[in-house]
DNA sequence: CTGAAAGCGCTTACAG
DNA sequence: CTGAAAGCGCTTACAG
């Protein structure tokens, strides 16, 4: 019964037995029970999604990406916010090892390869989403990435073109900023500029603003251009500058990173990831990891390409 | 075994023993088996999510704020996207209806009661995210909402009030919609104003743009005030404006409703959904009905208060 | 106080 | 071709 109900063709079962089964299934209703056929067939038919915050709009339609490939495929997805934090990145590994779903994908800010092991070792495939190439390895960790140091250089040079000289970038603690910031160090260098690095915590709103209020106190060399690590610092920054009445782009103009939805509306000139692609993309490679055989491969790292987006805020 | 690890007190298991199990599990890194226990215990610990689409800004604050009374809780949050659609409802009832998960959060723009019964006949909660107040029914169905036509019908005085006279609403096909234009429609025609209504299909952007370069194709009597039924279609209606050279307030004001994140950096006038609380109050109304006999209590509606935040689109 | 045993609802290999 | 049986890893009631 199992048999016809869960495959397509029965080549042991004749067609007349086949058609009694599905339609008393029809009559009852029937509805396998998932939690029984996850323990019996060792498979939950689940992948996690582990991020540090689904209210940044970068996330949503990396998630979608990751559902659209993983929806026909037969697989769920699970959000688990991790808040950027350790500990939460600390606790997802945990969650993952109680058996919650046969693949992860995820953006880790502070666990390293040695953490993430335990995965790999369980047979439970990652996929990474990092800012840089990474080496292939024998574990089951792929990533997938746009080279966030040459976008950043590129968006760098884009500024200095436009003919500013202060400029400053606002940064995060943790994650992604950290390559976008070597990209526009060393831009900046090779034009014998100055880097200005300043640094607020997360990547929220509220560090953009801060950051910016921050820059706009100083006296004298104040930055005619403002990098934000992220879109949302960048956001952020526009409001605190636009709250000290200043215009954007005469008095002050401003830079992203991601090319979240509103950066359109807002006129926002940004670095383009493709997240909904980036999500496709590491959904696929886990639905080829769980193929029979797929866990053998070496871990690979998969480059998209950016792009920037010149818009009215530069 | 199984005493000592799920439980904090233990009376029958004596210290010394309790300590060594729980030093061998340490050692063992043991991690109980999810799957299992879902099938032994018939609980999945975790909670569904059933909505339009993710990327839609207004949903990733409700998520959170089930996260985040639900995680506390021991509950998982899975997302399932609908699209909006009636095919895309009636498979996340039949997903259900597998036992993934232990309760239900939910936007139906569809399916009403009689098919969302099988759901509380089978003992998952579901609390709908409504637009309206429903009568309090026996099944273990729970709503929160706002007042949408109140809301609506207060937005739009605020409007008439602002000396608009032409004020045109861009609804969507389905869901929400529907009551704020009754909100709306009731106010215009006590005013003496005809309600002016345009339909586009879904809740995006796309929908909105359009629905705005329809409006001002019209000869004569364009609209000097555009209220979207939702910030998405506001925002897509601000775009089709700016396109086609207008200034905003000045040309038209655009008027919203939800109060999504980034409605504040656009300086969109719009209606305040507590969409974190909204989430909040959803998560705590299905972990009473998991406690012991919590489906018994009759099905209730739960209000919460909007808000009118006046920004500079109007 | 503690160890052995039953059983949750499936899938899959096996006997008839 | 088809029905009965084992077993996935737990939890919980029960015997010793």
């Amino acid at each position: 019964m199992s048999l016809v109900l869960n495959k397509t063709e029965t080549p042991s079962v004749p067609p007349e037995t086949r058609t009694r089964i599905l339609k008393v299934a029809q009559e009852l209703g029937y509805q396998p029970n998932h939690p029984a056929r996850m323990l019996r067939s060792a498979r939950t038919m689940t992948f996690a999604c582990v991020i540090p915050d689904i209210t940044n709009p970068f996330y949503p339609g990396l998630v979608r990406g990751l559902q659209t490939v993983a929806a026909p495929a037969g697989y769920d997805v699970l959000i688990f916010d991790t808040d950027g934090r350790p500990d939460g990145e600390v606790r997802a590994i945990d969650w993952l090892l109680q058996g919650r779903a046969d693949g992860v994908v995820a953006t880790f800010f502070h666990l390293r390869v040695p953490q993430l092991a335990v995965l790999a070792r369980k047979g439970i495939p990652l996929v990474r989403l990092e800012s840089q190439h990474k080496p292939d390895g024998p574990l089951a960790i792929d990533s997938v990435y746009i080279d966030n140091a040459e976008a950043a250089a590129e968006m760098t040079r884009f500024l200095i073109a436009r003919g500013h000289r202060r400029i400053a970038m606002i940064q995060a603690e943790f994650g992604p900023s950290q390559r976008r910031a070597q990209g526009y160090g060393a831009v900046m260098r090779e034009a014998g500029l100055s880097p200005d690095f300043i640094t607020d915590s997360a990547y929220s709103e509220e560090s953009g603003a801060r950051a910016m209020r921050r820059l706009l106190e100083r006296k004298g060399d104040r930055p005619t251009a403002v990098f934000g690590a992220s879109d949302v610092l960048a956001l952020g920054a526009m409001e605190a500058a636009r709250s000290a009445g200043l215009s954007i782009p005469n008095d002050i103009a401003i830079a992203g990173f991601d090319d979240i939805p509103v950066a359109k509306l807002l006129g926002l000139t940004t670095v383009r990831q493709p997240e909904f692609d980036l999500g496709a993309l590491a959904a696929e490679t886990l639905v080829k990891r769980l193929q029979a055989g797929g866990l053998e491969a070496p871990g690979r790292s998969h480059e998209l390409k950016f792009e920037i987006m010149k818009r009215s805020s530069v």
